[in-house]
DNA sequence: CCTTGACCCTGTAGCGGCTACAGGGTCCAT
DNA sequence: ATGGACCCTGTAGCCGCTACAGGGTCAAGG
């Protein structure tokens, strides 16, 4: 069964949910590899475009960098390996968002005690002004 | 008491905890204004652009962008005006740290069910690859 | 007086991860 | 043969800085 369909670029950004010009993005920076082309200088992508994208556009919506992405592809396109590396990526990844999540949440407490200021009034009385101001920079 | 100090470039940014390219890209957006110069053709600066600077930076830290930072020095240098457009820039900037948060949190238990899928093995057993590669996509 | 070194100046280019053109070519249906 | 959807390359822009290159200024020390 030799039913490998083709897709143009146009196709493989509708079925990743990507823009079209990042998919072109991704080949000039060597993530995605050069497909053949059409006689008229089409991209023509198979299967293993579609799921190397797919890969890619899910990692970078959990927050992976794209430098990781490609850490992770080479780790993917050497199958015999040891899995742990992969793992270690994953479990950085989580401590950068738990990380990022920190923080957040100290700044959302920092700007809802700057809000909390406001009573009204004109600007010179507001103390969210003199909360921006103020401090030890 | 006309004991207004002048302040170069390097002493507003250490005072302010901001590199000097840093001042010298706000004032060519113009968020900072371009102070008078010395014979020697260095910037000098007083208490005003040290108050504005660190208001910029605290509000910075916060995670205001610039532009609004633009509209709330706009409010600040118009004292008489009310008070509540300034209350509504702060409370749109927690909404939108409160959406982030949201955000990487459903990120974090989508990253920990996909690092919890490895127990080990080779590349081509683990399941970290797979779930970054399936999906609705 | 001269050198050293810390600081300052302008201008331009780079980062990440796209996004948005301009200015063209291809392909298929009508 | 014409229209419109799609594709191509190449370049520039977004944000908020950051990092140079290539020079000028100024005060202290020899």
């Amino acid at each position: 069964m030799d039913m490998h369909k083709d897709y143009r670029i146009g196709d493989l950004a509708r079925a990743t949910d990507t823009a079209v010009e990042t998919v072109r993005y991704y080949e000039r920076i060597g993530l995605l590899p050069e497909p053949p082309r059409t006689e008229g200088n089409y991209r023509l992508y198979g299967e293993a475009h579609l799921h190397r994208l797919r890969f890619i556009r899910r990692a970078r919506a959990l927050g992976f960098h794209l430098d990781v992405i490609r850490d992770l592809l080479g780790m993917v396109d050497r199958p015999d390996q040891p899995c742990a590396s992969i793992d270690q990526l994953a479990r950085a990844q989580m401590a950068e968002v738990d990380a990022k999540i920190a923080d957040l949440t100290r700044l959302r407490a920092e700007l809802a005690h700057v809000a909390n200021q406001c009573h009204g009034g004109t600007v010179r009385e507001c103390r969210i002004v003199e909360a921006l101001s103020g401090g030890e920079g």
